[in-house]
DNA sequence: GTGAAAGCGCTAACAT
DNA sequence: ATGTTAGCGCTTTCAC
């Protein structure tokens, strides 16, 4: 299959064990008193071959795959694309590869993949968990592998995690709007309960209440990589049911695009006639007409605080009960024309 | 590590060896003549105590792994983000995992990558190269493992690949603009001469060339992940040197997005002042004011396509000299409002 | 029909 | 200081 040098050729040329090629090669040489001139020696003929140890066998012996599991909602969604993509550099700078899955917050679907991976012998995950995989993140840990959740979290479990301050996000996103006079502000959510849902979901409350405004939320429906539509049909519904709402903050990405588009086919002016802010940003928004005011999420310092919190954990002389990581990011408005009334 | 049975433990159990018990839950019951009632006692043990074997320890002796390497240009460009999410479903469907990773179209980093992938004995590549990956390549065809480029391919090399017809969705859109009377229709690309961008600008020219009218061709930098400045810059320098531009065909969607920027930021007017199409479609172009006509690749059919014949080569009983699939997929231009003068 | 045993290529404890 | 060797957990050939 390949014509590779085996370290055992390596060994035989060089006249010495293949014990000795190997602990030259994972650093060893000091430990075992072998001679500085030998270790250049080896070192220079691996070298000079090109060999590389076999990483399945050195997994199987060592136990570490130097992969790491990174399970995440939907990869075509620009946040969690962008997220992949700073993980994935500094996952690969250090030395780990990831794979990914997109669980499309199917809990079933999730459940197979954790099951999947666990056999695949990953060193760690990093994972935005759908509801109702408690048990299998469990055995993850049970086994000591390490994982870092983001996004969301599992309350009933303690784990590492980072997330970001959504509740302290849609709070001051709404502020924002009832702060101009606005008073019909509406939260259009999805038909998750999970932590970052419900986080945003009690900014807004938190900010009508405080206004002694009486709240106005729709959950709308989201399928993944499919129907669209039917998300665009419910918002458009609502808006024609509620004619009279001055503004609405978007719970999440997604659903400010189907918003949109849903916006646009009924002719209601942004943000003359409904104002418009977004939980999490895009690209789009800022080329949008008008360009669209959208809480935004600090994704570079997210990826990196993952990746971090996962290879210290992964990293050799942890201590046995290592303090659990929660880390609750901060946002900020970006304040755009959707938000604002002339 | 992992309190996991061993098939030496059920072997055991059940007082059969563990060749046995191997043979029948590779299905080699009937082909060793394993009693099919002994066969049924192993599987129901299995099944009960949940027995997975160790997936590391079966490609070390099988050589398969299957697990598929996918290398695109940029994880956060739509368009490699919905391959990739396609080509997820379907690999995982079939049993396969995907691995990714992202070259920012850069050479010594892709060179890296397939170095690194190979001793991780992935089964199979599907590779949207970029430029002097030719010997890496050749490599992992000689080591008989499959490879399905996209996107573009590399002209030195007789590999599988599918691409999309990128010289007549150019050609079609320049004409699109050209019959509507528009005549300094200019092209913006990106400064690479891989194949995907050759056919592009082939399309262009030839379009411009039939109606007898001088091509206006400007290349623009494009750094991934990072500086977006210094494109919308370039791009807007050209537009302020060719002011009696009328219209631009992009090259990629990158591009049209810091050409809608730079627009803005000039204040010129879509279509009127100026038309534009894209090559390449994204939500976004549906969605922006005025909508964008876009060059409209089959991303769905392209992702099936190229795990359907990554699978047929993994695929047992394959004749030692397969045909080569070298496919071009076609491409259908959406005309939106930006290319249509009133 | 079934089982013993030889590896796959490497690591690391133990000998020397 | 360096070499010997016993595995890691499984597949598969070959002898019974």
């Amino acid at each position: 299959m390949k014509k590779c040098t085996l370290i055992h050729d390596i060994a035989k040329h060089l006249e010495v064990s293949i014990a000795t090629v190997s602990l030259v090669l994972n650093g060893k040489a000091k430990e075992h008193r072998i001679s500085d001139a030998l270790a250049a020696r080896v070192l220079a003929y691996v070298e000079e071959v090109g060999y590389k140890p076999n990483q399945l066998v050195k997994s199987l012996r060592t136990g570490k795959t130097h992969v790491i599991g990174l399970i995440i909602e939907d990869i075509s969604n620009p946040f969690f694309a962008t997220i992949a993509w700073f993980i994935e550099r500094h996952a690969f700078a250090r030395g780990y590869r990831i794979v990914y899955c997109s669980t499309d917050n199917d809990t079933a679907k999730a459940r197979d993949l954790l099951v999947m991976f666990q056999d695949q012998h990953l060193d760690g995950y990093i994972i935005a968990p759908p509801a109702g995989v408690e048990k299998e993140i469990e055995a993850l840990l049970l086994n000591n592998l390490p994982v870092v959740l983001f996004d969301r979290y599992l309350p009933g479990l303690a784990t590492d995690y980072i997330v970001v301050d959504g509740e302290a996000g849609v709070y001051q996103a709404t502020r924002h709007l009832l702060d101009q006079g606005l008073a019909r502000v509406a939260f259009l959510t999805t038909e998750s309960e999970q932590t970052q849902m419900a986080a945003r979901l009690r900014g807004y409350h938190r900010a009508m209440r405080e206004q002694g405004l009486p709240p106005s939320v729709q959950r709308i429906p989201l399928a993944f990589g499919g129907d669209k539509e039917q998300s665009i049909t419910a918002i458009y519904q609502f808006l024609q049911a509620h004619a009279d709402c001055e503004a609405i903050v978007f719970a999440n990405n997604p659903l400010t695009i189907f918003g949109l588009e849903a916006i646009a086919r009924l002719g209601r002016r942004i943000p003359q006639e409904l104002a418009v802010i977004s939980f999490d940003d895009n690209d789009l928004f800022r080329l949008h007409t008008p360009t669209i005011t959208a809480v935004a999420q600090p994704v570079e310092a997210l990826a990196e605080a993952l990746i971090n919190v996962l290879l210290e954990k992964l990293a050799p002389g942890r201590p046995e009960a290592p303090t659990l990581q929660q880390l609750v990011l901060p946002l900020s408005l970006v304040v755009r024309q959707s938000s604002v009334r002339a």
